[in-house]
DNA sequence: TACAGAGTTAACCGATCGGTACACTCTTCG
DNA sequence: CGAAGAGTGTACCGATCGGTTAACTCTGTA
């Protein structure tokens, strides 16, 4: 039987999906076993205080992701109303492709909510006080920006759970554009 | 030791909270057995299906009050903005009193997701549906208001994620009094 | 007073849980 | 070559899971 090397960042992704798909408690490791091809052998190598340290690890890749493709562009945008277009995009496209499943909004529900508590708060909260800045810099009026910023990211969260209620994709789209439409109203 | 006698309902509100505050797949027998007092025997007794059945009867408890206190007034309304207003104050007591959780938003994830699916869509449909013919009766443009119901679902959802998220309880109200707000714009 | 049935208790079941132990196979590098 | 260590497979652990059973205590009714 070939030996199939594989490293940490491989096993994160293949946990990911299984966490989107069935949940962080009942993602259980011999379903998790059984649907990444990762032996508990493997898993413990890589994650040696177990399933906690699996989340923690997945949750910082999207962390990391998020960073890059989402804060880091609207933090340095000199153009407001096209880097608020640009997020729209690019997050309609990562939840997509990942099951319309935030895995951070999970995380806000169930016993490890307080676990995690800190992650989940300084992702949503970087995510607003970012795209507030970006619309205050495009003109946005002051106060407002913290409620317009605050309102953007509720819809994202809300329209992955219409979309996923009422299994039609074309929910998020909808409610996403909408949801920019606003923004760019609010830079005049 | 005196035999306490309890219904159906007692039970039912007793597992709604425990499955608000731990979700429905770690809110095992156990833990419902020590946090509502209810043993395994009463729990079978009244769920014979077993726990497949109690978030049956508990989601079913949830949507009978969404009907009698959401859906009803907002389909008999004969005055839009106050029948609107009236909704988003409801709904904010509601969730505010009750973990901030909605449990048909939580069924949309892990792997009960399909077990309920259908409920969980109906529910969703049904308080859009009846939120667009409020504000179409109330001369929201025809085209415009279903998708001013989706999104006013949506920021209600998204503001339950936010609220638990930064844990801070305003937020949640903030972004419901501005959902309010577009939903009267739209009334002109 | 007797008895049917609602409600309850606690011991118990096999299955599965997260986690551990350890032998094993490779690759890397001296 | 040979040791070190990264990566892997598998058997196993105690605890707990959802669910079952059967004996019990009440209440309502006639």
């Amino acid at each position: 039987m070939p030996r199939t090397v594989l490293d940490r960042s491989d096993a994160v992704l293949a946990l990911a999906g299984v966490f989107r798909r069935r949940g962080f408690e009942s993602g259980s490791l011999s379903v998790i076993q059984q649907e990444t091809g990762i032996g508990r052998g493997s898993l413990y190598h890589f994650f040696p205080d177990g399933k906690a340290d699996m989340a923690r690890a997945v949750l910082a890749q999207v962390r990391a992701w998020f960073d890059e493709q989402v804060f880091e562009p609207l933090r340095t945008a000199t153009d407001a109303a096209q880097a608020v277009t640009a997020m729209s995009r690019v997050v309609e496209e990562y939840f997509a492709s990942r099951e319309r499943v935030c895995l951070f909004a999970a995380m806000t529900l169930g016993e490890e909510q307080e676990t995690f508590a800190a992650e989940v708060r300084a992702y949503f909260a970087d995510w607003v006080d970012v795209l507030a800045g970006t619309l205050e810099r495009g003109g946005a009026a002051k106060p407002k920006a913290a409620g317009l910023a605050v309102d953007a990211v509720a819809a994202i969260q809300g329209g992955l759970i219409m979309t996923r209620a009422l299994n039609d994709d074309a929910v998020f789209s909808g409610i996403v554009a909408r949801a920019n439409e606003r923004l760019l109203a609010a830079l005049g």
